[in-house]
RNA sequence: GCCCGGGUGGUGGAAUGGCAGACACAAGGGACUUAAAAUCCCUUGGGGAGAAAUCCCCGUGCGGGUUCGACCCCCGCCCCGGGCACCA
């Protein structure tokens, strides 16, 4: 709807001769007048940047490349059919606020943006449709170009990717080959995770628990748990460095805290436990093996493979009986709800290595066979667990540590010292550890061990709209493609339905899976995160066509220790961040990286929640649609305001009356260089004039400026554009406004809002694109007043104000507080024991 | 239960040992206008005294502590958000 201007109302009321009454009525649905001409300034300057081209990023070499580098890349985006909504625009805007900043400060930047477009949303859009998802998926991809370019946003476009074009699923796959040579992707019959209504499987990072059990992360779908044969890559030879290489990034603390909590490293022993009146071992794996005296029992899981043949005869119905029933009981009702432990001795006892004791055996499922070897030694009186299940069953509890002072409790889980211990009495339990492990080892009864809970990374989906294997199979034998047949495309299809049988939609391409010499092509498909493991090293030089990167380029982008400036939110920390610090360090270990780790700063933005505080979302109708806003207020005015909303990384709710107050921001300052006439036109201010600024202004300049920059150094925007507000208010205020004052706030104003800045920039006659101007500089002596207002304390209350010179020394400041005239008052003429002064700050006399 | 964040006016937030509440929103008042919108200016943490300039008291989740001085540091608790959770 085309905005009117009040004088055309005005002068349309007055011509059309209308009735009060009626002219008001009309009034109250017409939309107010725009505060200032974005729709006009926006698309101008966006077209002047693209012609201009001058957010091309220079590749090694070329002119400008001799700049000092930096790459700033936010999390790109999946483009879904609902388009952009303000949380992904707020990274982006601080990325973007940041990578202009450093342009203007004759930086080299790398600000590159592209789609990690294969996902299933399109593809099961294509099984209700019949629309190809390559369709569906380029249609999306336009429209979330079309609505990051309408926030000017200064994106290097010549460098755009999409992890669907054969150009580029080309080097995935050249990836996975060295993956596959390096025998880190295998194949494996195992219990992995199934999600039937998204007829695929998933990997472990991929299921959330839920109340209602296990869920896919995408869809809240429920899964199961099914053995099958898929490709696995092999993250767990990795794990020790993905741990440790965590020391070397400057992330979120509790993001690398996730990663820590899931690779769940510790460091422990196997023991092994020799069964009575047998030749069988069983293995148990502890983090206490100093406990070991303590141990009266041991417990395996009901999925234990020795639980059958262990079992005595007169055990035997009761602990197939509780196997049973273990097995139909969900996860949940094995773990969180379940308080209650249960559990059925089997009938056999076992040895104590260290004291040959012996000691039952037991079933129980709060021992999981998935982790450790699936049993345990059980030792009540230093373990929770053990010990809420030895009170349940009588079964004996023997302390062997106590703390280091103190008495001991009935159960004890902390370090101490060891006591009816043998050859570890009086020993603390570091030492204890060290001992008994080497004393197994010594007599081969144990080893000492390293655990992870991460697992290997289930890597294929039983989808369409994905990456091939490049593998083709020979009998049960797969073989890799040769690097020169990549890309391996995917065949057309109408048909995308997955079978009920599992067996992948590309089972339906009869030609394309069969090959002349009787193989048979992989039929699973690469994981979404498969593009986005990489995608960062193609933006480096993402038109190679013999290499996915040149060396030069890699070297010269991810300098100084990977990406410099990573944003986006923390749902990828166990997920996206984690895969692809494992393929980099796959790379790196073939010398095609040149540091062990891909982004060396991290910052998660935190989501927008909706004006009713709650999340946004589509159900509950609080969703705000970029589009709009941008149609109402201007994209400055967005970014302005998502950025003022308040610190990045915090959660924080949109407001439609702060949005106006954005504008209306923006609006003043197009006011210090347009006025509006009666007839609604913009003419030139009167105001300007070519005069040296005031000291009082060059004081406001300096002080703007140098916040601006302190806090954008710190990404620190809201308090950055307050600091432009107070220069705005200063400027506003003045009834002649030098010129070249309103043109250092263009520049300030750039990075945040750079349509109105350029046009600001432009109107003034100053020279070249604001974008890519000369960062304003300040003098230091502009920041200092000359006399400064000191707060005065008597008893650390405050009393009173003086105004002294901002040079004045302690002793200074000390000698004329203690002469002013309102000293007695003050003090209400008591002693003065003492004088703090802290310069430019406040006097502190203590009485 | 454990591990990270966080708790400041009516609201979003600012201040990381030195005048709590920058900047903005909302609210109230004024100017301009026939009127409204827009714009500009003023007031605005709470309570109290005064005709007034002004003055006093209270105030950063709660309770202690350190310090001349604490939103900030330390100890103990409460609440909110996020993550992990029978991982031996």
């Amino acid at each position: 709807m085309p905005r009117l201007r009040v004088a055309i109302q005005r002068t349309g009321w007055v011509r059309l001769g209308m009735e009060v009454g009626v002219y008001y009525r009309g009034f109250e649905t017409m939309p107010t007048r725009a505060p200032y001409p974005f729709a006009e300034i926006e698309p101008r300057w966006q077209t002047a940047w693209a012609e201009t081209r001058c957010f091309r990023a220079a590749q090694p070499g070329e002119p400008g490349s001799e700049k000092p580098k930096v790459y700033i890349l936010d999390m790109f985006p999946y483009p879904s059919a609902a388009g952009l909504h303000v949380g992904h625009l707020e990274g982006y805007t601080a990325t973007d606020i940041v990578a202009r900043y450093r342009r203007m400060r004759g930086m080299n930047v790398l600000h590159p943006m592209g789609w990690d477009a294969f996902g299933l949303p399109a593809e099961q859009h294509a099984m209700q449709t019949g629309t190809h998802p390559r369709v569906t998926t380029a249609k999306n991809i336009d429209n979330f170009r079309r609505q990051i370019q309408a926030m000017g946003f200064s994106y290097d476009w010549e460098r755009e990717i999409d992890t669907t074009d054969p150009k580029y699923v080309r080097w995935t796959q050249w990836i996975f080959l060295k993956l596959y040579e390096k025998d880190l992707a295998y194949v494996a019959e195992a219990p992995v995770w199934y999600c039937p209504a998204l007829g695929t499987v998933l990997a472990n990072e991929e299921v959330l628990p839920t109340n209602e059990g296990p869920r896919s992360e995408r869809g809240n779908h429920p899964v199961e748990r099914r053995p099958m044969r898929q490709w696995m890559l092999k993250i767990t030879a990795y794990a020790e460095r993905l741990l440790q290489d965590l020391d070397l990034l400057e992330w979120p603390e509790s993001l690398k805290e996730m990663q820590r909590n899931w690779i769940g490293k510790s460091e422990g022993a196997e023991v092994v436990f020799a069964v009575d009146g047998s030749k069988e071992k069983i293995p148990v794996y502890t983090t206490r093996p100093d406990t070991l005296f303590g141990a009266t029992y041991l417990v395996l899981a009901p999925e234990h493979p020795r639980v059958a043949s262990l079992t005595s005869p007169s055990q035997k119905t009761a602990v197939e009986k509780y196997v049973r029933e273990s097995s139909a009981k969900s996860d949940l009702e094995r773990t969180e709800l379940a308080k209650k432990k249960t559990g059925v001795p089997i009938g056999a006892m076992v040895v104590n290595p260290v004291n040959g004791e012996k000691i039952p055996v037991w079933v129980a499922d709060y021992v999981l066979a998935s982790y450790g070897t699936g049993a345990v030694m059980s030792v009540p009186a230093h373990d929770e667990r053990d010990f809420a299940f030895a009170k349940a069953y009588g079964l004996p509890i023997r302390k062997v540590i106590r703390p280091e002072s103190g008495s001991v409790p009935d159960c004890f889980t902390e370090d101490g010292v060891n006591f009816d211990s043998g050859f570890l009495d009086g020993l603390k339990t570091p030492k204890a550890k060290a001992a008994v492990i080497d004393w197994l080892e010594k007599r081969g009864l144990g080893r000492r061990q390293v655990r992870y809970k991460l697992r290997d990374w289930l890597f294929s989906r039983q989808r369409y709209w994905g990456e091939p294997f490049p593998v083709v199979w020979k009998g049960d034998q797969h073989q890799p493609l040769l690097e020169k047949e990549l890309p391996l495309t995917l065949p057309e299809l109408a048909d995308f339905q997955p079978t009920a049988s599992g067996e992948p939609p590309l089972g339906k391409a009869e030609t394309w899976k069969k090959l002349p010499d009787g193989r048979m092509r992989e039929l699973n498909t690469m994981p979404q995160w498969a593009g986005s493991c990489w995608y960062y090293l193609r933006f480096c030089d993402p038109h190679n066509d013999s290499l996915p990167w040149s060396a030069a380029a890699e070297k010269y982008w991810m300098a100084g220790g990977g990406v410099d400036l990573y944003v986006g939110g923390a749902e990828h920390a166990v997920l996206h961040l984690l895969y692809a610090r494992f393929w980099h360090k796959v790379l790196f270990d073939l010398k095609l990286v040149s540091h062990p780790e891909p982004f060396r700063r991290l910052v998660n933005q935190g989501i927008i929640l909706g004006e009713d505080n709650r999340k946004m979302s589509k159900s509950i109708g609080n969703v705000v649609n970029p589009d709009e806003v941008i149609r109402e207020h201007g994209a400055d005015a967005l970014r302005v305001f998502e950025m003022f909303l308040g610190p990045l990384e915090q959660m924080k709710p949109w407001s439609s009356k702060g949005m106006e107050g954005s504008v209306r921001f923006l609006a003043r300052v197009w006011r210090l260089v347009c006025e509006e006439t009666e007839s609604g036109e913009w003419i030139p201010s009167p105001t300007l004039v070519d005069e040296a600024p005031e000291p009082e202004t060059v004081k406001a300049l300096a002080k703007a400026t140098a916040k601006v920059t302190e806090d954008l150094e710190k990404l620190q925007f809201n308090t950055a554009i307050s600091a432009l507000m107070v220069l705005v208010n200063h400027l506003t205020g003045l009834e002649r406004r030098p010129k070249a004052a309103v043109a250092q706030l263009s520049k300030l104003l750039a990075p945040f809002a750079p349509h109105l800045a350029e046009e600001v920039h432009a109107r003034l006659g100053e020279k070249g694109l604001a974008s890519v101007a000369a960062w304003p500089t300040f003098r230091k002596e502009d920041l200092e007043e000359e006399s400064v207002e000191l707060a005065v304390q008597v008893n650390s209350k405050l009393k009173g104000r003086m105004i002294l010179p901002s040079k004045a020394g302690k002793e200074e400041i000390e000698k004329m507080v203690r002469v002013h005239p309102e000293i007695r008052t003050w003090t209400g003429g008591k002693i003065v024991q003492k004088v703090i002064v802290v310069p430019g700050r406040i006097v502190n006399l203590v009485t």
